[in-house]
DNA sequence: CAACGATGTGTAATCGATTACACATCTTCT
DNA sequence: AGAAGATGTGTAATCGATTACACATCGTTG
């Protein structure tokens, strides 16, 4: 590899007049600044970044936590920030927790070892330990989709966007409303989405069966469990509709009552967040919430920038979102 | 930030020690390792990766050049790499290219300048000098997806699995099979998948008519106005079948087609590529091929860790992949 | 024309780790 | 008992950049 040394030799001059070349700091001569624009295009020399940072302590890396790697939000979300963090010139290092808690902290450690100028988290279920990791953590942590105590977060309009959808059902006649969430361990998607599913019913006036309600763990399959548990553990009082808290798990629900041959809406309706792709092909199309994730990227990673810069930003801001009504309910 | 030295400060020893400590090289005394271990917990010290990386040149880092950050293919490939590379405590670098060729080369440079241990390419259309940038490039390369002369390749069987699709489509009595494709740039999609649907229709003696060909850009959409085309240009002698070279764009041409009030797969058969989690949930559930991308992650990611390791591995292996008949043809 | 600021360049310290080399003790073996 | 090896620790050079400081030259100004 070529050092900026080799550099200075081949031009020369000293290596401190190539440093200044580079970062154009202080003043180079118009002869020398051109033999070592010259050698550096010859060599395809490119500065050590560790070199870089062991001086400067900038890495010019950010690092993201995500509970899953594979999933449609996630790439969402980091297609967002890669959008800001390339106008920043700076590179995404990415980690997945797969849904371990005590990962979120091990990576957080990791990701200080390699110094990145700052960390997102996506984080599902937060716990003590991991609130206390990050009261003293030396480099700025901004959080997405949950909201973290004393750290700036960005969340979504979970409670507004489930309401507007049980308000929608609920306007379309139905009343027996069933609910297929997530362990209340996760405080937006769990606890957020089912306060709104519960506190609808009651707002109305409409009875909550707890037979009504399953939970999944985010996947199709379970969500097409859970819709088997409500419909053969009511078969004299089945729902009329069904609040599902992510499209996947709407997704398996629809495809249990297709195979058993129920219609939809007419015999259920069904109603998912998140507009996934597949809600709008699959048959009857999906009514959902769209929570615009690429824009919450892009925000969440101007307001780790902002951070980093030192502007106070513990103030959490709600995102828009956005109510797709198709053929489902 | 703490560092060794502070470390051996408290300790009460010198930074050499630590450092072996650490490393656990050479010998270290009882007592001074429990001492040492003592102040690291503590301190909840980590040490500076880039001065580590500075002296040994090894950061544990590799890049991932990806065409686009939010596909499925692309996610289920990062997470198969992601499981090899975290088994070797590496991270991953990921970079977007937004189908751009020239960043393809500005990543690679840029992943120099980070000095990635190792890159792993998804490249879309290969230039000239693409490879010559490779040539010559001081950290290992492997690709993934295509067939980059002079690079460790892993290529997906991507011309036997379109004529097994195109056997199948043939063999249940299709005989006027149209073609929704992507640019030949893109030797792999473009042109292999294209390859097999023209020699398969000249095997048969079957006619290729050129309006039953149309191109897309592996959107849904694109999918769509390619069935348009077709349509619209043979309202006489409309094909009774579409090969589609991916899961997007033949979603997007039954979309199309049951607009149009065409029965799949009664009036025209439809079959994909890809095996995109949609694929199975649409109505009806479309035909296509699972390339088990998850798998060839895991398995570039090796063959990236031993090309680092020296290990020769020019030669390309194909990758193996499962038809998965549905309902749509 | 002396003094001062602008311009251009170099010397050497520094960032936080690793590691070759040297040195001191302590065992063990003949 | 003396030599050889094992054990434990420290000194100092090194990796490739940035940057404070010093110095030289030149044009401008009062």
């Amino acid at each position: 590899m070529t050092t900026i040394n080799d550099i200075a030799k081949l031009a020369g001059v000293s290596r401190t007049t190539v440093s200044r070349f580079l970062n154009n700091s202080g003043y180079v001569g118009q002869e020398a600044g051109e033999r070592i624009a010259q050698v550096i295009n010859e060599t395809g020399y490119m500065p050590s970044q560790s070199a870089q940072t062991l001086r400067t302590k900038k890495t010019g890396v950010i690092g993201i936590i995500l509970p899953k790697i594979s999933t449609e939000t996630s790439s969402r979300v980091v297609s967002g920030i890669n959008r800001v963090m390339k106008r920043e010139g700076m590179q995404i290092l990415l980690t997945d927790t797969e849904l371990d808690p005590d990962k979120e902290i091990e990576y957080l450690r990791l990701l200080k070892s390699r110094q990145a100028d700052g960390i997102i988290l996506l984080a599902t279920n937060i716990g003590e330990r991991l609130q206390q990791e990050i009261e003293a953590f030396p480099i700025p942590v901004v959080a997405l989709g949950q909201n973290i105590p004393g750290v700036p977060s960005l969340t979504y309009a979970d409670y507004d966007a489930s309401s507007d959808i049980m308000q929608l059902l609920i306007g379309k006649g139905h009343r027996k409303i069933g609910f297929i969430g997530v362990s209340e361990t996760d405080p937006a998607v769990g606890k957020l989405r089912q306060g709104a599913y519960t506190d609808a019913m009651k707002r109305h006036n409409l009875e909550v069966k707890e037979s009504w309600m399953a939970e999944g763990d985010f996947s199709i399959d379970s969500g097409y469990e859970a819709m088997k548990r409500i419909i053969t553990g009511n078969r004299s009082a089945l729902p009329d509709a069904v609040f599902c808290v992510t499209d996947r798990m709407a997704t398996g629900a629809m495809e249990y009552l297709k195979e058993q041959g129920f219609s939809i809406p007419g015999d259920v309706a069904v109603a998912g967040i998140g507009d996934a792709v597949m809600a709008r092909y699959i048959t009857p199309s999906l009514t959902t919430v769209n929570y615009y994730n690429e824009e919450a990227g892009e925000a969440v990673g101007e307001m780790l920038l902002e951070t980093m810069a030192g502007i106070k930003h513990s103030k959490k801001m709600m995102h828009k979102y956005r109510l797709i009504k198709r053929d489902s309910v």
